[in-house]
RNA sequence: GGCUGAGUGGCAGAGUGGUUAUGCUGCGGAUUGCAAAUCCGUCUAUGCCGGUUCGAUUCCGACCUCAGCCUCCA
């Protein structure tokens, strides 16, 4: 039985979703004013380590994950580059679909767009302000009253006597308690805006989420993903939108995913401290930075550093070293086991609310037993090679050819494949004539390059690093 | 200040009331022309102080430290 941790009992749950087989989630996804930064990485990561275990569990998933492309630091990074907003967003939403693609990410279900949701919004406004949890200020803009909504704070632990005593909430005049928030903002001269029974303007952030994960998949489902960062106040405003206007339960399992840190401190736009997908991409194989990601659990901080992917990039290559060179599978003489137990070890860790770090330990424990027995059994070897192969498949790693991971470049090299095969034919010349000098030279020289040799009795073969 | 969460060996990072996490690194050995890779063996730990218990890193309490949210943020 699955266990997940549900953010609104903070405590793990028996998962059981509401139709037998199938599941519906919803991420909240990037807002598209700029690159996808590491943090952005982990979320699009973990949750599609999510979805495909639990398709690999049989269950049929329905994934959205929404795209926020119109907001106020849209609105401002398109005047600031002097382009249209929606040039700006169609370029970011593009550049996000590479890093996607990169990181071994399968595309959501559905991909859901702010603007293109404008209808929905509206629509859920207007019950909101039927059933009383929402009002027009006196700027004409429309807020959600949140005294209304009795188990606001319950998603992150807050109560509102709390909230309103703090100091920095900043007191809008035209709201009636300083905690509403806003559905829908009034446009200002040359702002985008679109027409409502409240005047122009546009959605507020948080009423996207509510509108365009209601019209994808009903009014209560099962999953809710994101990071920490939303569970207050989006999250919670999530929840009071979407109970308040279809008067049903939301959600039944929140998921938060823990920060990308960098020195002991969140990576996050606004510190500045953040490192783009594409720049550490430059540097890393995205596989690597795929496994840096779930080498260490969803909820817990992911700490940064060079030092860190240098040591992800050296485990990922452990285990693709055992997948080097094995016989193809083939069907084994009954009775023999090709598995022994590392399947059921890698789906315990899983079950438990989606163990990645110790399920990729019985994956390195697996690559230990290949090692072992390639030599002697290499049937055996071979078998075993397939269950890692299918076990990497869960987690989206390990579906290169080696042989072609290897050889790929990791940012680096300015050596072509070609030029590799010709050092190391001129190494054989050399090692043919036991010249080891020579030998030894040209392998420290490719070293140098990042080209790792290294000599079997089959021949040499050759890695980057 | 309020509310969350966390403190594990040289580093990263899990689990567990009594038994090897795992990876990288160090050390010894096998293998190799030498390496690399691989295999075998091996050293380093559970923030601090109490309590519960036959026994706690694991449960409880205090303390210290760190991070996050309370304001846009994945």
């Amino acid at each position: 039985m699955l266990k997940i941790y549900n953010s609104l009992t903070r405590q793990k749950e028996e998962f059981r979703p509401l139709e037998p087989r199938r599941v519906r989630m919803y991420v909240c996804g990037m807002t598209v004013y700029d690159y996808c930064h590491l943090g952005h990485a982990r979320v699009m990561v973990v949750f599609d380590m999510v979805a495909r275990y639990l398709r690999h569990l049989g269950l049929k998933v329905t994934y959205v994950r929404n795209v926020t492309d119109i907001d106020d630091k849209i609105i401002r990074r398109a005047v600031e580059n002097g382009e249209t907003i929606g040039a700006l967003t169609a370029r970011f939403i593009e550049a996000m679909h590479e890093d996607e693609r990169a990181l071994g990410v399968l595309p959501p279900d559905h991909e859901p767009r702010a603007t293109e949701s404008i209808d929905d919004i509206l629509a859920m406004i207007g019950t909101l302000i039927e059933r009383g949890h929402a009002y027009v200020g006196s700027n004409g803009d429309v807020f959600y009253a949140v005294a209304s909504f009795p188990n606001y704070g319950r998603l992150s632990g807050k109560n509102l006597d709390e909230l309103r005593a703090g100091e920095r909430i900043e007191v809008d005049e035209a709201k009636r308690d300083p905690l509403d928030f806003v559905l829908w903002k009034s446009a200002k001269p040359g702002e985008p805006f679109w027409a409502s029974p409240w005047g122009p303007g546009r959605p507020g952030w948080h009423i996207e989420c509510s509108a365009m994960s209601t019209r994808c998949l009903g009014a209560h489902f099962d999953i809710h993903g994101g990071g920490m960062d939303l569970q207050f106040p989006h999250h919670e405003n999530e929840i009071a939108q979407s109970e308040g206007a279809t008067g049903e339960h939301f959600v039944n399992y929140w998921m938060h995913n823990g920060f990308v840190r960098i020195n002991e401190e969140k990576m996050s736009k606004s510190l500045g401290n953040f490192f783009t997908v594409r720049e550490i991409l430059a540097r890393y194989r995205p596989e690597v930075v795929r496994f840096f990601i779930l080498n260490s659990h969803y909820r817990s901080p992911l700490n940064y550093s060079d030092e860190n992917l240098d040591e992800a990039a050296a485990a990922l290559s452990r285990l693709y070293t055992a997948l080097r060179g094995l016989a193809p599978d083939l069907p084994l003489p009954l009775g023999e086991g090709r598995d022994e137990g590392f399947s059921s070890r890698f789906a315990d860790a899983m079950q438990d609310d989606f163990n990645t770090p110790e399920a990729i330990a019985v994956l390195f424990d697996l690559a230990r037993e290949i090692n072992r027995h390639k030599a002697a059994e290499p049937a055996k070897a071979a078998a075993l090679g397939a269950t890692l192969k299918s076990l990497g498949n869960v987690l989206g790693l390990l579906q290169t050819d080696p042989e072609a991971y290897f050889k790929s470049d990791a940012g680096g090299s300015g050596l072509s494949d070609a030029d590799i095969e010709a050092r190391i034919q001129a190494r054989i010349e050399a090692r043919k004539a036991k010249n080891w000098a020579e030998s030894d030279r040209i392998r420290d020289e490719l070293k140098a390059q990042g080209i790792i040799l290294e000599d079997s009795a089959a021949g040499t073969t050759w890695r980057r690093e």
